[in-house]
DNA sequence: TTCTATGCAAACGATTTGCAGGGAG
DNA sequence: CTCCCTGCAAATCGTTTGCATAGAA
């Protein structure tokens, strides 16, 4: 369900989006690029950093950092706000929605579709204009609902 | 829209609920129920500590965060996750929902209802036990929609 | 060459923790 | 009287910033 291209493939066609809006493309930008392409599901900030202090590529905490917040302003690179647990960071890709489950971490992407009643309520009552992705969804997921425990 | 109760009603009901559950009603907590039951809206641990401190009652920063966990455990305060800002706390009051809007940076209170088919749906397909109210909804209310500008 | 991105280290804000004393029940 | 709660100070976590330099275009 995490976008159905391949890495290499999600790695070119990003680096080619920052090339077409005149943005340079460094070694730095390029190895956070795959590290986004290459981790599963949604890494924390920290992660990338885990990801790419693993490959000796010798890139800083702080660029790594630095690298994300360009990039998501560029429109490359996509952050959703995950309840109690850090920001998660993934390659722009077609929207979609988030639900966070609070027992295990797990984020699993949902159809945008989902809430498109509900956004087009909210305008409608409140003129409010939901920015759906943005945010993780929050509860539990099957399993950990079954297993019980408690987390958050 | 911030539950229909004052203030003072709702910090009794509070402390009997504690004192109901066997737990100990002290000074800093009371403080920091009348906090809660005095400041508007959704306010952050660090709002409930200013408040806290501009009464000069001597509570310690450190013993707030403490209180709204231990009061969080215990069911009396209820905390949301508001996207890029920080976490959000209010007594515990009927289920609502919550939108943030990532300008003017506003919670505003939804009802419950509103996710009520996303909850249907997201267990009928996933088995998704959907808590609708522990996240706020992120997005752009009426006023800064119109005006413009950008943030988050 | 020009100007932006990077490395490094230090600053930072928010939240948490260890410890010993104080107050609630 | 017994424990839990609290104050204090220091530690921790995740993230950001100032500055001089390296490197992309």
């Amino acid at each position: 369900m995490t976008a159905a291209t391949d890495p290499d493939e999600q790695v070119a066609a990003a680096l080619t989006a920052l090339r077409r809006r005149g943005e340079r493309v460094t070694g730095p930008r390029r190895v956070v690029v795959e590290a986004l392409a290459c981790l599963p599901g949604h890494p924390s900030a920290e992660q990338v950093v885990a990801a790419v202090e693993a490959g000796d590529s010798g890139v800083h905490r702080a660029t790594v950092y630095r690298v994300l917040e360009a990039l998501t302003a560029l429109g490359v690179v996509t952050h959703v706000h995950v309840g109690h647990g850090a920001t998660a960071y993934h390659l722009a890709s077609p929207t979609h929605l988030h639900a966070h489950c609070r027992s295990c971490g797990r984020v699993v992407d949902l159809p945008e579709r989902l809430l498109g009643p509900v956004r087009a309520e909210l305008m409608a009552t409140h003129g409010f204009a939901l920015d759906a992705s943005h945010i993780a969804l929050s509860g539990r997921c099957a399993a950990c609902n079954q297993a019980g425990g408690i987390d958050d």
